[in-house]
DNA sequence: ATCGAATGTGTACGTTGTACACATAATGAG
DNA sequence: CTCATTATGTGTACAACGTACACATTCGAT
Protein backbone atom coordinates (compact mmCIF):
# COMPACT_ATOMS: atom_id res chain seq x y z
CA UNK A 1 0.00 0.00 0.00
CA UNK A 2 0.85 3.67 -0.29
CA UNK A 3 2.71 3.27 -3.51
CA UNK A 4 2.16 6.89 -4.44
CA UNK A 5 4.41 9.89 -4.38
CA UNK A 6 6.06 11.09 -1.19
CA UNK A 7 6.46 7.89 0.77
CA UNK A 8 7.46 8.43 4.39
CA UNK A 9 10.11 6.43 6.23
CA UNK A 10 8.77 2.97 6.94
CA UNK A 11 7.31 2.68 3.49
CA UNK A 12 6.38 -0.71 2.12
CA UNK A 13 6.94 -0.01 -1.56
CA UNK A 14 10.28 -0.52 -3.20
CA UNK A 15 10.22 2.87 -4.87
CA UNK A 16 10.16 5.93 -2.69
CA UNK A 17 8.42 8.24 -5.07
CA UNK A 18 10.11 11.52 -4.31
CA UNK A 19 13.46 10.64 -2.84
CA UNK A 20 15.37 13.62 -4.11
CA UNK A 21 13.05 16.07 -2.44
CA UNK A 22 12.87 13.96 0.71
CA UNK A 23 16.66 13.87 1.01
CA UNK A 24 16.89 17.61 0.60
CA UNK A 25 14.23 17.98 3.29
CA UNK A 26 16.16 15.75 5.67
CA UNK A 27 19.32 17.66 4.81
CA UNK A 28 17.66 20.97 5.61
CA UNK A 29 16.63 19.59 8.99
CA UNK A 30 20.17 18.39 9.63
CA UNK A 31 21.47 21.81 8.65
CA UNK A 32 19.03 23.35 11.08
CA UNK A 33 20.28 21.10 13.86
CA UNK A 34 23.99 21.51 13.31
CA UNK A 35 25.00 23.61 10.33
CA UNK A 36 26.64 22.45 7.11
CA UNK A 37 28.92 19.88 8.75
CA UNK A 38 25.88 18.13 10.15
CA UNK A 39 24.52 17.48 6.68
CA UNK A 40 25.62 13.85 6.60
CA UNK A 41 24.59 11.74 3.66
CA UNK A 42 24.06 8.50 5.57
CA UNK A 43 22.00 10.22 8.24
CA UNK A 44 19.78 11.84 5.63
CA UNK A 45 19.08 8.48 3.98
CA UNK A 46 18.47 6.93 7.40
CA UNK A 47 15.85 9.52 8.27
CA UNK A 48 14.14 9.03 4.95
CA UNK A 49 14.17 5.26 5.45
CA UNK A 50 16.32 4.30 2.53
CA UNK A 51 19.71 2.69 2.06
CA UNK A 52 22.76 4.99 1.95
CA UNK A 53 23.51 4.33 -1.69
CA UNK A 54 20.03 5.28 -2.83
CA UNK A 55 21.14 8.87 -2.50
CA UNK A 56 23.58 8.38 -5.36
CA UNK A 57 20.71 7.97 -7.81
CA UNK A 58 19.84 11.61 -7.16
CA UNK A 59 23.10 13.28 -6.15
CA UNK A 60 26.58 12.80 -7.54
CA UNK A 61 28.08 12.89 -4.06
CA UNK A 62 27.67 14.40 -0.64
CA UNK A 63 28.68 17.82 -1.92
CA UNK A 64 25.90 17.79 -4.50
CA UNK A 65 23.37 17.06 -1.76
CA UNK A 66 24.86 19.83 0.36
CA UNK A 67 24.60 22.23 -2.58
CA UNK A 68 20.92 21.46 -2.97
CA UNK A 69 20.36 21.92 0.76
CA UNK A 70 22.28 25.18 0.56
CA UNK A 71 20.02 26.44 -2.22
CA UNK A 72 16.96 25.50 -0.21
CA UNK A 73 18.30 27.37 2.82
CA UNK A 74 18.91 30.46 0.73
CA UNK A 75 15.30 30.34 -0.33
CA UNK A 76 14.39 30.37 3.36
CA UNK A 77 16.51 33.49 3.81
CA UNK A 78 14.71 35.09 0.87
CA UNK A 79 11.39 34.32 2.52
CA UNK A 80 12.54 35.84 5.80
CA UNK A 81 13.47 39.05 3.98
CA UNK A 82 10.16 39.08 2.13
CA UNK A 83 8.35 38.66 5.43
CA UNK A 84 10.05 41.70 6.91
CA UNK A 85 9.46 43.72 3.76
CA UNK A 86 5.79 42.82 3.82
CA UNK A 87 5.35 44.73 7.07
CA UNK A 88 6.32 48.14 5.69
CA UNK A 89 3.31 50.37 4.97
CA UNK A 90 3.09 51.66 1.39
CA UNK A 91 2.01 55.17 2.45
CA UNK A 92 4.98 57.35 1.54
CA UNK A 93 6.83 55.94 -1.42
CA UNK A 94 10.15 57.50 -0.41
CA UNK A 95 10.00 56.37 3.21
CA UNK A 96 8.65 53.06 1.99
CA UNK A 97 11.68 52.48 -0.24
CA UNK A 98 13.94 53.29 2.68
CA UNK A 99 12.16 50.88 4.99
CA UNK A 100 12.07 48.14 2.40
CA UNK A 101 15.82 48.52 2.05
CA UNK A 102 16.28 48.27 5.80
CA UNK A 103 14.01 45.24 5.86
CA UNK A 104 16.51 43.37 3.68
CA UNK A 105 19.06 43.74 6.44
CA UNK A 106 16.77 43.10 9.38
CA UNK A 107 15.13 40.10 7.74
CA UNK A 108 18.51 38.63 6.87
CA UNK A 109 19.77 39.08 10.41
CA UNK A 110 16.57 37.92 12.04
CA UNK A 111 16.82 34.68 10.11
CA UNK A 112 20.49 34.32 11.06
CA UNK A 113 19.57 34.55 14.74
CA UNK A 114 16.48 32.34 14.51
CA UNK A 115 18.00 29.58 12.36
CA UNK A 116 21.76 29.81 12.68
CA UNK A 117 22.38 26.34 11.29
CA UNK A 118 20.35 26.92 8.17
CA UNK A 119 21.80 30.38 7.75
CA UNK A 120 25.35 29.08 7.91
CA UNK A 121 24.46 26.36 5.45
CA UNK A 122 22.83 28.82 3.08
CA UNK A 123 26.09 30.65 2.57
CA UNK A 124 28.55 27.80 2.99
CA UNK A 125 30.80 27.38 -0.01
CA UNK A 126 30.09 26.72 -3.62
CA UNK A 127 27.97 29.76 -4.39
CA UNK A 128 29.31 32.08 -7.02
CA UNK A 129 27.62 35.05 -8.64
CA UNK A 130 25.68 32.93 -11.11
CA UNK A 131 24.19 30.67 -8.52
CA UNK A 132 23.41 33.68 -6.34
CA UNK A 133 20.66 34.40 -8.83
CA UNK A 134 19.55 30.82 -9.47
CA UNK A 135 15.86 30.08 -9.24
CA UNK A 136 16.27 27.29 -6.69
CA UNK A 137 17.40 29.88 -4.17
CA UNK A 138 14.46 32.22 -4.58
CA UNK A 139 11.67 32.90 -2.13
CA UNK A 140 7.98 33.32 -2.83
CA UNK A 141 8.57 36.43 -4.90
CA UNK A 142 10.95 34.51 -7.13
CA UNK A 143 14.01 36.47 -6.03
CA UNK A 144 17.11 35.32 -4.21
CA UNK A 145 18.33 37.23 -1.15
CA UNK A 146 20.94 38.92 -3.32
CA UNK A 147 18.35 39.98 -5.87
CA UNK A 148 16.07 41.36 -3.18
CA UNK A 149 18.95 43.52 -1.98
CA UNK A 150 19.71 44.70 -5.51
CA UNK A 151 16.09 45.63 -6.10
CA UNK A 152 15.88 47.53 -2.83
CA UNK A 153 18.94 49.55 -3.79
CA UNK A 154 17.54 50.27 -7.23
CA UNK A 155 14.43 51.60 -5.54
CA UNK A 156 16.57 53.78 -3.31
CA UNK A 157 18.03 55.36 -6.43
CA UNK A 158 14.62 55.64 -8.05
CA UNK A 159 13.16 57.67 -5.19
CA UNK A 160 16.28 59.81 -4.96
CA UNK A 161 17.59 58.56 -1.62
CA UNK A 162 20.80 57.27 -3.20
CA UNK A 163 22.71 59.27 -5.85
CA UNK A 164 22.98 57.23 -9.02
CA UNK A 165 26.74 57.72 -9.21
CA UNK A 166 27.14 56.00 -5.86
CA UNK A 167 24.96 53.06 -6.84
CA UNK A 168 27.53 50.69 -8.40
CA UNK A 169 28.66 47.86 -6.17
CA UNK A 170 26.64 49.10 -3.21
CA UNK A 171 24.98 45.69 -2.89
CA UNK A 172 28.34 44.28 -1.93
CA UNK A 173 28.96 46.98 0.67
CA UNK A 174 25.58 46.55 2.29
CA UNK A 175 25.79 42.81 2.11
CA UNK A 176 29.23 42.79 3.70
CA UNK A 177 28.13 44.70 6.77
CA UNK A 178 25.02 42.66 7.38
CA UNK A 179 26.59 39.32 6.55
CA UNK A 180 29.55 40.07 8.76
CA UNK A 181 27.39 40.82 11.74
CA UNK A 182 25.52 37.58 11.15
CA UNK A 183 28.78 35.62 11.13
CA UNK A 184 30.01 37.30 14.29
CA UNK A 185 26.71 36.47 15.94
CA UNK A 186 26.65 32.84 14.91
CA UNK A 187 30.09 31.48 15.51
CA UNK A 188 32.10 34.59 16.12
CA UNK A 189 32.89 36.36 19.37
CA UNK A 190 29.46 37.97 19.62
CA UNK A 191 27.78 34.64 20.09
CA UNK A 192 27.16 35.01 23.81
CA UNK A 193 25.78 38.54 23.75
CA UNK A 194 22.34 39.04 25.31
CA UNK A 195 19.58 39.27 22.78
CA UNK A 196 18.78 42.91 23.50
CA UNK A 197 22.33 43.92 22.66
CA UNK A 198 22.15 41.91 19.48
CA UNK A 199 18.97 43.69 18.45
CA UNK A 200 20.63 47.01 19.11
CA UNK A 201 23.62 46.05 17.00
CA UNK A 202 21.34 45.04 14.15
CA UNK A 203 19.77 48.49 14.15
CA UNK A 204 23.12 50.21 14.35
CA UNK A 205 24.68 48.20 11.54
CA UNK A 206 21.78 48.97 9.25
CA UNK A 207 22.11 52.61 10.31
CA UNK A 208 25.78 52.52 9.43
CA UNK A 209 25.07 51.09 6.00
CA UNK A 210 22.32 53.61 5.30
CA UNK A 211 24.60 56.46 6.30
CA UNK A 212 27.77 55.11 4.79
CA UNK A 213 26.55 54.34 1.29
CA UNK B 1 71.10 10.62 17.81
CA UNK B 2 69.15 13.88 17.74
CA UNK B 3 67.48 13.28 21.03
CA UNK B 4 67.03 16.99 21.61
CA UNK B 5 64.02 19.24 21.33
CA UNK B 6 62.15 19.71 18.09
CA UNK B 7 62.62 16.38 16.40
CA UNK B 8 61.54 16.37 12.78
CA UNK B 9 59.54 13.61 11.11
CA UNK B 10 61.77 10.61 10.64
CA UNK B 11 63.23 11.01 14.08
CA UNK B 12 65.00 8.09 15.71
CA UNK B 13 64.25 8.89 19.31
CA UNK B 14 61.15 7.65 21.04
CA UNK B 15 60.27 11.08 22.38
CA UNK B 16 59.49 13.84 19.97
CA UNK B 17 60.52 16.73 22.13
CA UNK B 18 57.99 19.35 21.15
CA UNK B 19 55.04 17.47 19.80
CA UNK B 20 52.36 19.90 20.86
CA UNK B 21 53.94 22.76 18.96
CA UNK B 22 54.71 20.53 15.99
CA UNK B 23 51.10 19.38 15.75
CA UNK B 24 49.84 22.95 15.85
CA UNK B 25 52.32 23.81 13.12
CA UNK B 26 51.12 20.94 10.94
CA UNK B 27 47.54 21.98 11.69
CA UNK B 28 48.23 25.55 10.59
CA UNK B 29 49.64 24.23 7.32
CA UNK B 30 46.59 22.04 6.82
CA UNK B 31 44.38 25.04 7.54
CA UNK B 32 46.33 26.99 4.95
CA UNK B 33 45.79 24.26 2.39
CA UNK B 34 42.10 23.69 2.94
CA UNK B 35 40.51 25.66 5.75
CA UNK B 36 39.21 24.37 9.07
CA UNK B 37 37.76 21.14 7.69
CA UNK B 38 41.18 20.18 6.40
CA UNK B 39 42.63 20.22 9.90
CA UNK B 40 42.55 16.46 10.28
CA UNK B 41 44.09 14.95 13.38
CA UNK B 42 45.51 11.85 11.74
CA UNK B 43 47.04 13.82 8.90
CA UNK B 44 48.70 16.20 11.34
CA UNK B 45 50.27 13.32 13.25
CA UNK B 46 51.29 11.70 9.97
CA UNK B 47 53.14 14.84 8.86
CA UNK B 48 54.87 15.11 12.17
CA UNK B 49 55.88 11.46 11.97
CA UNK B 50 54.07 10.17 15.00
CA UNK B 51 51.23 7.74 15.65
CA UNK B 52 47.68 9.14 15.62
CA UNK B 53 47.12 8.58 19.31
CA UNK B 54 50.19 10.52 20.31
CA UNK B 55 48.13 13.66 19.70
CA UNK B 56 45.89 12.74 22.63
CA UNK B 57 48.75 13.35 25.07
CA UNK B 58 48.57 17.02 24.11
CA UNK B 59 45.00 17.65 23.01
CA UNK B 60 41.77 16.34 24.47
CA UNK B 61 40.33 15.73 21.01
CA UNK B 62 40.36 17.01 17.46
CA UNK B 63 38.42 20.11 18.48
CA UNK B 64 41.08 21.06 21.02
CA UNK B 65 43.74 20.84 18.31
CA UNK B 66 41.57 22.90 16.00
CA UNK B 67 41.12 25.51 18.73
CA UNK B 68 44.87 25.82 19.14
CA UNK B 69 45.32 26.11 15.38
CA UNK B 70 42.57 28.72 15.32
CA UNK B 71 44.37 30.78 17.97
CA UNK B 72 47.58 30.56 16.02
CA UNK B 73 45.82 31.73 12.85
CA UNK B 74 44.33 34.69 14.68
CA UNK B 75 47.82 35.67 15.71
CA UNK B 76 48.73 35.66 12.01
CA UNK B 77 45.83 38.01 11.33
CA UNK B 78 47.08 40.29 14.08
CA UNK B 79 50.51 40.34 12.49
CA UNK B 80 49.02 41.22 9.09
CA UNK B 81 47.20 44.17 10.65
CA UNK B 82 50.33 45.28 12.46
CA UNK B 83 52.25 45.13 9.18
CA UNK B 84 49.77 47.43 7.47
CA UNK B 85 49.75 49.78 10.43
CA UNK B 86 53.52 49.95 10.41
CA UNK B 87 53.44 51.62 7.00
CA UNK B 88 51.53 54.72 8.09
CA UNK B 89 53.78 57.77 8.59
CA UNK B 90 53.60 59.38 12.03
CA UNK B 91 53.66 62.93 10.69
CA UNK B 92 50.19 64.28 11.45
CA UNK B 93 48.77 62.66 14.55
CA UNK B 94 45.17 63.13 13.42
CA UNK B 95 45.67 61.78 9.93
CA UNK B 96 47.88 59.12 11.42
CA UNK B 97 45.11 57.89 13.71
CA UNK B 98 42.73 57.78 10.76
CA UNK B 99 45.14 55.78 8.64
CA UNK B 100 45.98 53.40 11.45
CA UNK B 101 42.27 52.74 11.82
CA UNK B 102 41.93 52.06 8.10
CA UNK B 103 44.96 49.79 8.26
CA UNK B 104 43.08 47.49 10.62
CA UNK B 105 40.55 46.90 7.87
CA UNK B 106 42.97 46.67 4.99
CA UNK B 107 45.37 44.39 6.84
CA UNK B 108 42.52 42.13 7.87
CA UNK B 109 41.22 41.91 4.31
CA UNK B 110 44.63 41.55 2.75
CA UNK B 111 45.28 38.53 4.95
CA UNK B 112 41.87 37.10 4.07
CA UNK B 113 42.75 37.26 0.37
CA UNK B 114 46.31 36.03 0.76
CA UNK B 115 45.60 33.15 3.14
CA UNK B 116 41.93 32.29 2.85
CA UNK B 117 42.28 28.92 4.53
CA UNK B 118 44.03 30.29 7.58
CA UNK B 119 41.67 33.24 7.73
CA UNK B 120 38.63 30.99 7.71
CA UNK B 121 40.20 28.85 10.37
CA UNK B 122 41.05 31.84 12.52
CA UNK B 123 37.41 32.73 12.91
CA UNK B 124 35.85 29.28 12.77
CA UNK B 125 33.77 28.51 15.81
CA UNK B 126 34.61 28.37 19.44
CA UNK B 127 35.79 31.92 19.97
CA UNK B 128 33.83 34.00 22.40
CA UNK B 129 34.60 37.46 23.75
CA UNK B 130 37.03 36.20 26.39
CA UNK B 131 39.12 34.20 23.96
CA UNK B 132 39.05 37.13 21.52
CA UNK B 133 41.46 38.79 23.91
CA UNK B 134 43.52 35.73 24.82
CA UNK B 135 47.27 36.02 24.61
CA UNK B 136 47.67 33.01 22.31
CA UNK B 137 45.91 34.97 19.60
CA UNK B 138 48.06 38.08 19.78
CA UNK B 139 50.57 39.31 17.24
CA UNK B 140 53.98 40.79 17.87
CA UNK B 141 52.53 43.79 19.66
CA UNK B 142 50.76 41.47 22.09
CA UNK B 143 47.30 42.39 20.86
CA UNK B 144 44.66 40.27 19.17
CA UNK B 145 42.97 41.51 15.98
CA UNK B 146 39.98 42.58 18.03
CA UNK B 147 42.14 44.51 20.46
CA UNK B 148 43.97 46.26 17.62
CA UNK B 149 40.62 47.41 16.29
CA UNK B 150 39.52 48.62 19.71
CA UNK B 151 42.72 50.58 20.18
CA UNK B 152 42.44 52.19 16.76
CA UNK B 153 38.91 53.33 17.57
CA UNK B 154 40.02 54.71 20.94
CA UNK B 155 42.65 56.72 19.10
CA UNK B 156 40.01 58.02 16.72
CA UNK B 157 38.13 59.38 19.71
CA UNK B 158 41.32 60.74 21.27
CA UNK B 159 42.18 62.86 18.22
CA UNK B 160 38.58 64.01 17.85
CA UNK B 161 37.70 62.15 14.65
CA UNK B 162 34.97 60.16 16.38
CA UNK B 163 32.54 61.75 18.87
CA UNK B 164 32.81 60.00 22.22
CA UNK B 165 29.07 59.44 22.41
CA UNK B 166 29.21 57.37 19.22
CA UNK B 167 32.11 55.27 20.43
CA UNK B 168 30.29 52.41 22.20
CA UNK B 169 30.03 49.19 20.21
CA UNK B 170 31.65 50.70 17.12
CA UNK B 171 34.20 47.88 17.09
CA UNK B 172 31.39 45.50 16.28
CA UNK B 173 30.07 47.68 13.48
CA UNK B 174 33.45 48.10 11.86
CA UNK B 175 34.29 44.46 12.34
CA UNK B 176 31.02 43.35 10.80
CA UNK B 177 31.58 45.23 7.57
CA UNK B 178 35.14 44.10 7.10
CA UNK B 179 34.57 40.54 8.23
CA UNK B 180 31.53 40.23 6.00
CA UNK B 181 33.45 41.32 2.93
CA UNK B 182 36.13 38.79 3.76
CA UNK B 183 33.57 36.01 3.99
CA UNK B 184 31.95 37.00 0.72
CA UNK B 185 35.36 36.99 -0.89
CA UNK B 186 36.42 33.63 0.44
CA UNK B 187 33.48 31.32 0.01
CA UNK B 188 30.71 33.67 -0.84
CA UNK B 189 29.49 34.87 -4.21
CA UNK B 190 32.33 37.35 -4.66
CA UNK B 191 34.91 34.59 -4.86
CA UNK B 192 35.45 34.82 -8.60
CA UNK B 193 35.77 38.59 -8.85
CA UNK B 194 38.96 39.89 -10.48
CA UNK B 195 41.50 41.12 -8.02
CA UNK B 196 41.27 44.76 -9.04
CA UNK B 197 37.56 44.80 -8.26
CA UNK B 198 38.26 43.18 -4.93
CA UNK B 199 40.80 45.86 -4.08
CA UNK B 200 38.29 48.53 -5.00
CA UNK B 201 35.65 46.94 -2.79
CA UNK B 202 38.08 46.87 0.11
CA UNK B 203 38.63 50.60 -0.19
CA UNK B 204 34.93 51.28 -0.50
CA UNK B 205 33.97 49.15 2.49
CA UNK B 206 36.51 50.90 4.66
CA UNK B 207 35.18 54.21 3.32
CA UNK B 208 31.68 53.16 4.25
CA UNK B 209 32.72 52.27 7.77
CA UNK B 210 34.63 55.51 8.22
CA UNK B 211 31.67 57.51 7.01
CA UNK B 212 28.97 55.44 8.67
CA UNK B 213 30.32 55.35 12.22
C1' DA C 1 4.21 -9.44 -22.49
C1' DT C 2 8.78 -8.01 -22.68
C1' DC C 3 12.82 -5.28 -22.55
C1' DG C 4 15.47 -1.36 -21.12
C1' DA C 5 15.88 2.47 -18.08
C1' DA C 6 15.29 4.22 -13.57
C1' DT C 7 15.71 3.47 -8.89
C1' DG C 8 16.69 1.02 -4.50
C1' DT C 9 19.71 -2.73 -1.83
C1' DG C 10 23.92 -5.32 -0.11
C1' DT C 11 28.50 -5.83 0.43
C1' DA C 12 32.90 -3.91 0.72
C1' DC C 13 36.92 -0.70 1.25
C1' DG C 14 39.55 3.16 2.78
C1' DT C 15 39.59 7.10 6.02
C1' DT C 16 38.45 9.44 10.23
C1' DG C 17 38.07 10.19 15.42
C1' DT C 18 39.03 7.98 19.51
C1' DA C 19 39.05 4.27 23.43
C1' DC C 20 42.09 0.94 25.79
C1' DA C 21 46.05 -1.57 26.81
C1' DC C 22 50.93 -1.55 26.44
C1' DA C 23 55.90 0.20 25.75
C1' DT C 24 59.50 3.29 26.57
C1' DA C 25 61.92 7.37 28.12
C1' DA C 26 62.71 11.15 31.54
C1' DT C 27 62.79 12.30 36.42
C1' DG C 28 63.26 12.37 41.16
C1' DA C 29 63.73 9.69 45.87
C1' DG C 30 66.19 6.45 48.40
C1' DC D 1 73.18 4.25 41.19
C1' DT D 2 68.80 2.03 41.39
C1' DC D 3 64.33 2.05 40.93
C1' DA D 4 59.59 3.58 41.03
C1' DT D 5 56.67 7.15 39.12
C1' DT D 6 55.14 9.93 35.58
C1' DA D 7 55.07 11.61 30.92
C1' DT D 8 54.83 10.43 26.41
C1' DG D 9 54.51 7.52 22.19
C1' DT D 10 52.67 2.85 19.96
C1' DG D 11 49.35 -0.92 18.53
C1' DT D 12 45.08 -2.71 18.09
C1' DA D 13 40.30 -2.06 17.67
C1' DC D 14 35.72 -0.12 16.69
C1' DA D 15 32.00 2.72 14.95
C1' DA D 16 30.72 6.10 11.49
C1' DC D 17 31.37 8.19 7.14
C1' DG D 18 31.71 8.65 1.90
C1' DT D 19 31.40 5.92 -1.94
C1' DA D 20 32.46 2.07 -5.56
C1' DC D 21 30.49 -2.11 -7.56
C1' DA D 22 27.35 -5.71 -8.37
C1' DC D 23 22.63 -7.03 -7.94
C1' DA D 24 17.38 -6.55 -7.41
C1' DT D 25 13.09 -4.48 -8.30
C1' DT D 26 9.89 -1.64 -10.55
C1' DC D 27 8.18 1.59 -14.19
C1' DG D 28 7.16 2.65 -19.01
C1' DA D 29 7.32 2.13 -23.75
C1' DT D 30 6.87 -1.00 -27.36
Amino acid sequence: MTTGIGNSPGRTSYRHGDLRRALIGAGVTLAQEGGPNAVVLREATRRVGVSPNAAYRHFADRQALLDAVCSHCQALVARAIEADQATVPPTDSIESARLRFRAVGTGYLRFALEEPGQFQTAFSASSDMESATSAARAGDSGFTPFQLLTLALDDLVAVGLLPAERRPATEFLAWSAVHGLAELFIDGPLRALPDSVKQDLITRVVDMVEQGL
